[in-house]
DNA sequence: TCTCACTGTTGTAACGATTTAATTTTTGCC
DNA sequence: GGCAAAAATTAAATCGTTACAACAGTGAGA
């Protein structure tokens, strides 16, 4: 082993290496123990030199970050992992039934960009095995196989979240819950949504509203709802929540459900869209009746894809920017994880001024 | 430690273990020592026992693998990553500023089905930090982080290939190149789909036919590419391939463009769409130009989501089904991993044969 | 001169699994 | 009954990292 000549540390420590002994893992990657060699300091100095400990003097941290940047060591997760229990992964659970377009893509590419550099992975988790959306929860926080959870799609009273708190995981939900004890979420002002695309169809001139909610037990549905109601109702105008479907029905269903409606007596003349499959639904409807949108009829939709920008007829759209609840939902975990209180991990964010 | 009384194993061990001694990590996670503990068998044979290694008696085995269970044992993903080098994880790279709606989701979703109960894992890494998609590529290789890769969007003599191939690392592409050197591929059949979309347009009587292509640099483009002007030359009507667009520009652009084309002199009437988005594109064109599709013009599109079962007018469409896409990347990634030759892991998927 | 506090560094022991090389026990055969 | 071969089990080393407790030097104060 070299030992360092005196306690002024020398520059040509680099520069004089034992390249002949230096060891040489399996794959030849480069560990600690290649820098110690390579420096002549000790395995436990130069961990600590590349955390950055102020225990170890400046000259021998610059000393050995030189080095390791020069050979290219990069810190082993798995051991890393097995020592600190840290495993710098974060699990994203996704329901592979359903989907709104687009969504898991943009909420990936979201949360990936705040990630950038802290050397966090994301594992993508179906939440669907065998229907039980707890048991996927339960199983990543028993086995610790990630730091942190991202969690759609949430109920009023989501066990998923009453498990979470119990057991003090850090998590963030993609939706609020009623829950008094606060946890960290990112979620899109729905209420407001509905209560916006309301008036807009009010101003258009429509006297009876129609919406299709989410499955109730969803938070999202009942802000929707109560958006939807108290705008309506505040301006008097007629409305109803189309009966029979939800959401997560097939698009066929939905079309031939909304196109019954139309059918029946007294039909709305106005359609809040929560989404771009019941959008596109509700425009089919229409059109196999030969109502012309705009004319006789007219349609708000939320848009988290970008293909509304390209629909004809033109409907007045929404956006909701998924992509940016990535972004606060991977920044937000990362506070959560350094210990930051959950009230002050919460945020809504408010539909965009961009109509047209 | 608890010695097993006599060469046949009592089936009390079990049931009376020595609790109060019993090794607890940390956690509270019970390790090997804590099942050794347990039955009184050595951490060897207890991890081989699980392993279901032949050098262990059966009945041991089974001694061993009920108190596994009994206490909910599963092994520590760290520790095996650590001892073995193997990660148990797969890497799927992503493009995060493009991508064909849905399309990330589904594949996801599919990829996840095989991997079921192998204990592996998918990471989403996007790939195009700093636009270099090698770079992406070569740090999973060189960190080792993940046991196996799946790219996509290749291109002729995709580099990224190259690399991989090189370096003798398992992956599979979602598309197929030009290299000698056979690796695992997937991929859908867009010279089949193209020519399919020639002859039905034809058969709908159309004499001028057109197609936006992907960026002519990837293998895919040049499959279209083919099967389009194959199939078009071969009928013997007048065709062409928009020019100065891909499918890769915005929303607005590809309307624009078509437009453009659509107000030109002889302007095609049968077109041939590859993904959602340059469909919507085609379909607003003609709607702002007033022509009806399935009148003066037609128009055949691939449907990888369930929004074109939606659409009104109807369009013919094709379904490629990127979920089963998913699942043979996955089972090929999986076989690659355990030993099988590429040449068995070759994959192209026909268009299904639900017209309407 | 001796103690004290401090600074900077180091050896050792984990973390929880697998693998290699022993070691013990059982079986088979003369 | 003895002994080799086969079967069953085990101890110890290892993967690469971090945490803990020690240990040399240095200068200050008594």
């Amino acid at each position: 082993m070299v030992i360092p000549e005196s306690s002024t540390m020398p520059d040509d420590h680099i520069k004089t290496p034992p390249v002949a002994t230096l060891n040489q893992t399996r794959q030849g990657k480069p560990t600690l123990r290649t820098v110690s060699e390579l420096t002549g300091f000790a395995v436990t100095t130069v961990s600590r030199a590349l955390a950055d400990d102020p225990r170890i003097a400046e000259s021998t941290r610059k000393t050995v970050r030189d080095a390791a940047e020069q050979i290219g060591y990069t810190p082993d997760r798995a051991a890393q992992r097995l020592r600190t229990g840290r495993t710098k992964v974060i699990a994203l659970l996704v329901n592979t039934e359903h989907e709104f377009l687009g969504f898991t893509h943009e909420l990936v590419a979201g949360i990936s960009e705040p990630l950038q550099g802290t050397g966090y992975n994301v594992i993508v988790s179906r939440e669907d095995i065998e229907g039980d959306r707890l048991a996927a929860v339960r199983k990543i926080v028993q086995t610790r196989s990630a730091d942190g959870l991202i969690i759609s799609r949430t109920e009023l009273f989501d066990p998923r979240v009453r498990y979470l708190l119990e057991n003090d995981f850090p998590f963030v939900s993609h939706g609020q819950t009623e829950f008094t004890a606060p946890h960290p979420y990112v979620d899109y002002d729905n209420e407001a949504y509905a209560r916006d695309a309301v008036r807009r169809l009010i101003q258009k001139g429509r006297k009876h509203l129609a919406i299709v909610l989410p499955d109730a037990r969803y938070t999202f549905s009942q802000h929707l709802r109560y958006g939807f109601l108290a705008a309506a109702r505040d301006a008097g105008v007629t409305h109803e929540i189309l009966e029979g479907i939800t959401l997560e029905v097939s698009p066929e269903d939905m079309v031939a459900a909304i196109e019954e409606r139309l059918s029946a007596p007294n039909p709305p003349d106005g359609f809040v869209c929560v989404g771009e499959v019941v959008a596109l639904a509700t425009l089919s409807a229409l059109y196999d009746r030969g109502i012309q949108p705009g004319e006789d009829v007219d349609v708000v939709a939320k848009r988290a894809s970008p293909i509304f920008r390209l629909m004809r007829p033109r409907i007045e759209t929404v956006f909701e920017d998924v992509r940016e609840t990535g972004r606060c939902i991977g920044a937000a975990l990362l506070k959560r994880m350094e210990g930051v209180p959950s009230t002050e991990l919460q945020t809504i964010i408010s539909p965009g001024e961009d109509w047209r």
